[in-house]
DNA sequence: TTGAAAGCGCTAACAT
DNA sequence: ATGTTAGCGCTTTCAA
């Protein structure tokens, strides 16, 4: 395994010189000395040792995309980056590291101060969060100085940069879809949203256009329902058991939205002619069943890249600080799942 | 930010006593010292650098998970890592590497040469690499020495680590399946398979169980399709205009199941009434469906946790090498989408 | 049971 | 344009 001084020894150069060449630091070399010694490195295959580089260098080139763990709140819950969101966003942000010659590690957060040790030992440059609470994201802020850039996290601090789409107005666009189409009960189904998130502004948005059409949500009409599949098929029936049953839901996800459909189906009742649905993502599941979902479209790629983006600029800027809150645009996809009530 | 030398110091002891506290030497260290250190260690703080370690130790405590990216072979065609199958192993994974004290890099291959530099760069303790080709690994392996273990691959050497499933047998029960139906004509719709892999495992079981039954496989009854669903909506049409259509079709991968099912309904065609499907893999979509799709049940957090099992024990053993090649069960789950034939 | 010295491979800062 | 020096924070080796 050649070092740089091997590199250096073999173009009779010093180390400092090869190091230029390998970092690019325009000018210093001369073009004569830069071929030589990219010559050598080829020559001998040359990689540069990046825990070498990272100590000596006190950054490491490596980004960290952190996620809530199974030992945490959701534990057993939910299998963690496995729903359409995560894994597409996942991947979008690889790519968008590895474009930049960064290196991803990936880390469930079970603990903050795990997570803090995690990125503290190996120098991580930056790091992207998803699915973190507000109180999380202070804990974290205090323990690791570094950049970060949280995701979808409503209701904390301007010190902290943030992407996230305009939930509130995703609820908003649900409901007057629903009562444009003549739905007067319309159900709200989700997980619970007792601290800020994306579920508690949807919501919020979802309550404020059906007061604004002069329409309340009853109690009754709000189900508790788990981001999953299955947890959604055993919804369907506290839906459909409601007093006063409505002719419509709302569902925070298309996954629910899905389960719903399942549920209402195998209890007869036909959607949309007997329920009306509309879902949020525009995940792939909302065009793989029958009918298809109603559905909010968010644009996952371009929250990846944004994430990256803010982060990257970040990292150029530090330590000095801006942070960034952007928020990214949602828009309604008519498909099947809405039709008038019966 | 405190160093092994602050502790030292504040514990009144060398590094090293405090080196061999933290990296559990037993014996060599007495109880009393090892408290006082652990005291200090807390008050201050302190988080060893481990990229320091790495550079040191000439071990990293990283585990690279490896997969195709976009500028490879399936290029624009898919999003790498968001089907259910890669995202549930990439959870699992990390899941179990994380709980190992080590580190999970993420990564996509877009060159082998690239790969080998980033996995020598960060003295990588070992890798897993899903969905490579059989060129890629030889290459890998002759590049890059480190224990690495392979996931799905067929036809590879018997000096490489593997972890897979009865491909061929859950092609063959696919067809055995559909024949006891009753079905005659049984179509085969799949990605390509000219190379060594699961596809092709596949099919080869499929072929062979048809013609245990005396029944054939003819040329027009294999439909190409990638494994998306847009891809199979478009597939479907393939089959039905196919000369002597078929009555049943297997499909390698549910999501193309997913995918026949919405073409082949559009188009009218019924299913199970009309048209038989069996799918594979049993992931979530085969149950958001309606009819829900009959399918080969594999277990991905079984191959996920056999996958790192292989990777640890060759990083016990290393530099000592003992290939090993582990094979899971499949199992045919059956639903909604089989029928006899009209 | 503990410690001192040397060095892992690199880069920053300061020469020249 | 190129080289020298001095570490980065840890573990290995050897000594006490």
């Amino acid at each position: 395994m050649p070092t740089l001084q091997d590199v250096a020894r073999a173009a009779g150069v010093s180390k400092m010189t090869v190091s230029n060449v390998l970092n690019g630091r325009q000018g210093r070399v001369s073009p004569a000395t830069v071929a030589r010694v990219l010559d050598v490195v080829t020559q001998l295959g040359y990689v540069p040792n990046a825990t070498a580089r990272s100590l000596s260098a006190r950054r490491s080139n490596i980004v960290a995309l952190a996620f809530p763990g199974r030992e945490g709140r959701d534990a057993g819950r939910v299998v963690p980056l496995t729903n359409p969101h995560d894994s597409l966003f996942l991947s979008e942000v690889e790519a968008h590291v590895t474009r930049a010659g960064l290196y991803l590690m990936v880390h469930s957060v079970n603990s903050v101060e795990s997570t803090a040790s995690s990125l503290r030992s190996w120098n991580v440059d930056g790091a992207i969060f998803l699915g973190t609470r507000a109180d999380e994201v202070a804990a974290l802020h205090a323990t690791y100085q570094a950049p970060m850039v949280f995701v979808d996290n409503h209701g904390t601090s301007p010190l902290i940069s943030n992407v996230g789409i305009e939930d509130r107005l995703g609820g908003q666009l649900a409901a007057r879809h629903l009562i444009e189409a003549g739905h007067r009960r319309i159900g709200f189904v989700g997980p619970r949203f007792d601290e800020p998130g994306v579920v508690r502004e949807r919501h919020a948005g979802f309550v404020q256009a059906l007061e604004e059409a002069g329409l309340g949500l009853r109690p009754e009409h709000v189900v508790r329902c788990d981001a999953g599949f299955e947890a959604a098929v055993a919804a369907s029936a506290v839906v459909l058991d409601a007093p006063d049953r409505p002719t419509a839901v709302f569902a925070t996800a298309d996954v629910i939205a899905a389960g719903l459909l399942k549920g209402f189906v195998r209890a007869g009742v036909s959607v949309p002619g007997q329920m009306s649905i509309v879902g949020f993502d525009d995940s792939e599941v909302s065009r793989h069943v029958t009918p298809e979902i109603t559905t909010l479209r968010q644009d996952i790629p371009g929250k990846a890249e944004v994430a990256v983006d803010l982060l990257l600029d970040q990292l150029r800027r530090w330590p000095a600080v801006r942070p960034e809150r952007r928020v990214l645009g949602v828009t309604l996809v008519e498909r099947e799942s809405v039709a008038p009530p019966a």
